[in-house]
DNA sequence: GATGAATGAGTTTTCATTCAT
DNA sequence: CATGAATGAAAACTCATTCAT
């Protein structure tokens, strides 16, 4: 019981942090903005994160938690490479167009400070580059992939083209629905830009 | 004479300005610190930039002119859209791989505000993906790229790309030459993941 | 039984104090470490103590009682004023020689504040220093004391004396016993400094 | 003339600290309560200190500055070790005795904590009970001290009654001039407080 | 133009104290 | 009696910006 208000005490200010990172940034983002919209008292932040810095730290791994625990459970139910490629590429896009408040902070607030990116970077997103790299490398060995293609640079290449997709998505404030693109962006990233040509 | 003396001055604050932020992050950077790498008072910056956040933007400003300008000499050399594709990898990749501090500028503490990278997505990337929008519109038009793509969403996937490159260069702190990646990316742009195939 | 156990937590918690404050200062102490420290809740230390300030004056009179209970005991047993001299400074020495974590507070962490100060001066250094004057009196009426020196002024040059000599051992660290300079505390302030003359 | 406009806010600071100080102690003056009666705004202490605690101990210093610089001026005038001794006793209580809400500070506000205390014990006050054991030991050597007292003992000996009687002073309040009790204390200091027998 | 001392608004964080359970 | 989560007032300190010289 005890636990239970405690946490969603702890989830009330993640999600009043969202909602203010969100709108002011988080160098706008006062710790008193935050508890007012949490509802709670100033100190009481305190209670449940050490300082502003690592409450967006948690922000941050709560949704690559969701994030990875969605993903696991998709890629389990396909067998070969492409259709986990597939599926990798419409779940990134569908997490981030499913709340624009969190994609805000995943695609443009955490981006704010070397710090925090390079270590974010070496954390989280290179878990998720790993498994990208995993794909590519059982698609080469089914025969589906190009084998000319090293495995670490295509996992970047591809997660490049999803982040922008999804940036581009936050700050073009369109009402278009994210997921919607992902089979241009699968279609893309399988068959490149040239026309197909006779003598290829 | 004056002017040239002005341009100076303005000049040694921006690369100061860069130097700093690239070391301590925009937020972490102050006026004062700016102004001592520059050799000037904490005053002077304001007859040159109305704030701190103005001097920020001049900064990408600066940036994106010689970009523009050495990105409009080499495109004018060549004819074909594909030609010209290649080109602008090696541009990009190039000029951000020249110069580190600027490089983490542009890639992560430019990123650091909606409010400020709205702004710049809508003029300077805004452009950037317009000239993209049109080579890819070219290479259609001459029967090189496919035409089941739209020209936009492709110039998007193409950024993404360049940009992920960039940002994992300036993150992971290797020795290796950005531009040696030049090749690699165009032939994946181009080619795309899957093996070729006989029936195909 | 009650008031047994009662009593028990009070003085855990003051001797929790006692620790922490010798440790990190009074304005540096919290609740809450004392209250770790004691093993009672945070809000337990208010069924005790009105508040911070009044736990700090029951530390100090806690220890004074002691001092007053031992001080009365051996007085008793001896007659002459030069006999009670010598057992006072034997005993200031002894006591605050016994326990250096409750001496830092009595030495160093109660002067903190004229507000405390003036008040502990005004009651219980105020009885010390009545006690002392008494003992000077008796030993000018028994003939063994100079007569031209006014007891209130002698009574707190002893003072003095001793507390210089008990601050002096609390921040030395040194491993000394302090009752050990009893002896010559007592000689000093008997004979002075001047060697005895022929003519005297 | 920037020199002269600087050390005069800095005095001006630290003259408004001390009177705050005094009045309210250490730990219950603000930062802002001294700036505000410095007649400066809050940031500007920063300007000047490191932060409140520097400003602190700076005060310690410029009082021990001139204490240090009376006094070797006053020892440089008088030859023997008991004129000497005489001096310094007057001095102490002279200087001390001058200055009533500076008084505070040395003999109250300045004992708050094992830190600072212990740190100004090795350093100013160590210096101070230097020059007395100097003194001391010239009595010995000139014969008209006692040769079986430890010098560096008297040293701490004297030094506590003169600052217990600074202290009692402070507290007390009353309107006594305190450096009318310099001949009792140097009387007393010299020939103890045992009445002359025949046969001594 | 250039300076840099001064400003003071704005923020994070701490912690004594309360009170519902 | 005891708890300890919650409170919110209070304070130190920072730093972009100004302006008299």
């Amino acid at each position: 019981m005890a636990r239970k208000s405690n946490d969603n005490k702890q989830q009330r200010i993640l999600d009043a942090a969202v909602v203010e990172i969100a709108q002011h940034g988080y160098y706008h983002t006062t710790v008193a903005r935050i508890a007012a919209r949490a509802g709670v008292a100033d100190g009481t932040i305190y209670l449940y994160f050490k300082n502003k810095e690592e409450l967006l730290l948690r922000l941050f791994e709560r949704a690559m938690e969701r994030f990875s625990h969605e993903g696991r459970e998709r890629l389990a139910a396909v067998a070969t490479a492409r259709e986990k490629l597939t599926g990798i590429v419409d779940l990134h896009l569908s997490l981030v167009g499913e709340d624009r408040d969190l994609a805000i902070i995943t695609q443009v607030e955490l981006r704010h400070s070397l710090h925090v990116l390079a270590h974010l970077s070496r954390t989280l997103v290179g878990d998720y580059l790993e498994v990208l790299t995993r794909v590519i490398e059982q698609g080469q060995a089914e025969g589906e992939f190009r084998r000319d293609l090293e495995p670490t640079f295509v996992a970047k290449a591809v997660f490049g083209v999803l982040d922008e997709m999804a940036t581009d998505w936050v700050l073009s404030r369109r009402n278009t629905r994210l997921a919607g693109r992902a089979p241009a962006v699968t279609d893309f990233l399988l068959s490149g830009l040239l026309a197909p040509s006779d003598s290829d």
